[in-house]
RNA sequence: UCCCCGAUCGUCUAAAGGUAAGACAGCGGCCUUUGGAGCCGUGAAUCGUGGUUCGAAUCCAUGUCGGGGAGCCA
């Protein structure tokens, strides 16, 4: 929708410029190779939108590939979890995912190729040992004693690390690259570690596990990955990716780095997003404050809205934080065209028309969505006894404020146009507890046949009507822009927000609102987006406040 | 300290040696049966210093600042 406004990236430029060039014939395959260590978070929807958006524009691929080497932290769980995110995000990876496990025999195989070139050699130093010798920024390291085996002895001792034959930690397979390289990732970096764990996909069927390094490009260059895109923190590691492949002599993708998505007030770190989890600080991975994807979905916010989002934040190579409201506009943007209008009180405020018949119904005609006349309308019940937002009743009107207050019109909107008459207050708190107001019978649907204005138009529910929901309003989860970095002798979740949840139990909503099913959407008019969360049922109404809806009047107020 | 990368409005991105542009945010207005949406308008930037050039955000040098890097993590 909005892809035709967008600028190109300099990754995009690469890949027409390998188009043009004839560059692997013009094919275009791509990857998002996460790792199943934990939930999809909005930093990997871009990723996911770059990466599947290049493949499909360009007429070529992107498999989705899990990233799983490390059995020590990886679990079926994050597995399906990211397989939903993807999909629901629109990503078209095929009938089915691809692991990196998958090619387990494979890169076994080549590193067996790599030994018998004089490239790799099994080494017997501890881990300690190995941090000691790499050296510094400084200073080259010490190579190692067991650098120099023979091409027979390293053979041997690989095939027996593979049949476990040694502990954990034993020995080690390294490149045989340069020691004294200014680039600690080339200073003999270690290709197999034995690990006697069982693997969620291969179980027992090995105990020595491939690193990254010497994973990830080879699973890249089994898939034929033409553009094989990750972000900053690996540009010191594409020498090593290069020299692996072409040791191999086989097909060799290129990586292209970019910089990842960090967002104000939001975690992006999946370790981190596991300490909330554990320790019971959110309710689970998908609780709608956390930038999960799962989270996002349950909060409401629409697929269309972040892809949009996540393509006009642009690709560049500068680390830099994007303000939260850029997210908050793209999801406002998509729900302002596709979510249905309702009326729905928060804070109720009884308000009783003096002149309307007691057990009198009229049903008001109203707008689904005054966006997309297809969406219809439905009708809504009008009664003697409503029940109105408290926000939009002030005995004493601060200056500017053009909502109900004594002796003032405004519109219900649909309803009529009502005068407000009285206060009822308590007598022991002072505090208002009812309003009466009489209605214009003119004005029937908020009509105004002789053409006057009136200032306002507020939302109402009919009291005798209206079901009863909890509704959730959710603020930041941090306080601070950068929750990551934890205040002075604290600990990140010092930054959490202690207001970033909200709990209404006594909300009342319009009747046809008891049919809502979880994941339905709405914009309850003059409040925000709401969407009925998955615990939802029909006697038991819950919605998550998605977003809410831009308040000018709220700015003025605060300006004074 | 050494290596790699980066630096353009408050924020995120454009401008491929030739008028510094857009979006978000801000501000002002119009319109409105949502103080929503929409529309119109407005303020706002090339990190410093040298150099090359008729001309530099762009090329070169240098400085400064920011990010990453010494896992048997990814």
């Amino acid at each position: 929708m909005s892809s035709s406004s967008e600028s190109s990236n300099f990754i995009r430029d690469i890949i027409v410029a390998d188009i043009e060039s004839g560059k692997h014939e013009g094919r275009v395959q791509t990857r998002f190779p996460p790792e199943p260590n934990g939930y999809l978070h909005v930093g990997h929807a871009k990723s996911i939108t770059l990466n599947f958006g290049l493949a499909s524009e360009f007429g070529g691929k992107c498999n989705l590939r899990f990233d799983d080497t490390n059995p020590e932290k990886e679990e079926t769980e994050y597995v399906d979890s990211i397989i939903e995110d993807v999909r629901w995000l629109g990503g078209d990876f095929g009938v089915k995912p691809l692991y990196a496990s998958d090619y387990f025999q494979q890169i076994y195989d080549w590193a067996v190729e790599l030994i018998r070139k004089g490239k790799a050699y099994v080494c017997d130093l501890s881990a300690e040992e190995v941090r000691a010798t790499r050296g510094t920024p400084t200073e080259p390291g010490i190579e190692s004693p067991y650098r120099n085996r023979s091409v027979e002895e390293n053979l041997d001792l690989f095939e027996r690390m593979r049949n476990g034959e040694f502990p954990d930690g034993a020995r080690t397979l390294r490149a045989k690259i340069d020691m004294a390289s200014p680039n600690f990732n080339m200073r003999d970096p270690v290709m197999y570690r034995i690990l006697h764990a069982e693997h969620h996909r291969t179980g027992n069927k090995w105990c020595i596990y491939p690193m990254y390094d010497w994973a990830h490009g080879q699973c890249d260059s089994i898939e034929k990955i033409t553009h094989s895109i990750c972000t900053l923190e690996f540009e010191d590691h594409r020498p090593l990716y290069d020299w692996f492949v072409e040791q191999l002599g086989i097909f060799h993708p290129q990586q292209i780095e970019f910089d990842r998505l960090s967002l104000t007030y939001t975690l992006m770190s999946k370790r981190k997003l596991l300490t909330l989890v554990q320790q019971g600080l959110v309710e689970s991975w998908d609780d709608p404050r956390m930038p999960t994807i799962s989270g996002m979905r349950r909060r409401g916010y629409s697929a269309e809205g972040l892809r949009n989002f996540a393509r006009n934040l642009g690709v560049s190579k500068t680390n830099g934080i994007t303000e939260l409201s850029r997210l908050e506009y793209y999801i406002r943007e998509d729900l302002n065209r596709t979510a249905t209008r309702v009326m729905g009180v928060l804070k109720p405020l009884k308000v009783v028309l003096t002149n309307y018949p007691e057990g009198q119904v009229e049903w008001m005609e109203a707008v689904n969505n005054p966006e997309d006349p297809s969406a219809g309308t439905r009708q809504v019940p009008f009664s003697r006894e409503l029940y109105i937002e408290q926000d939009d009743f002030r005995e004493v009107p601060p200056k500017g404020y053009y909502r109900l207050s004594p002796g003032k019109e405004v519109r219900l909107r649909y309803g009529y146009l009502v005068t407000c008459t009285d206060v009822v207050k308590d007598p022991a708190t002072g505090e208002v507890t009812e309003i009466h107001c009489t209605i214009d019978p003119a004005t029937k649907g908020g009509t105004t046949p002789d053409g006057r204005k009136v200032k306002s138009t507020i939302h109402w529910v009919s009291a005798a009507h209206a079901v009863t929901a909890t509704v959730r309003l959710y603020d930041t989860l941090f306080t601070v822009e950068n929750p990551g970095q934890a205040p002075e002798g604290g600990v990140f979740t010092d930054n959490l927000n202690p207001k970033s949840l909200e709990v209404i139990t006594d909300a009342k909503l319009e009747p046809a609102l008891a049919n809502a099913k979880p994941l339905d959407r709405f914009q309850f008019e003059r409040l925000g987006y709401f969407c009925v969360d998955k615990t939802s049922a029909a006697d038991k109404l819950v919605f998550n406040r998605t977003v809410g809806l831009r308040d000018t009047w709220a700015k003025v107020e605060k300006k004074g």
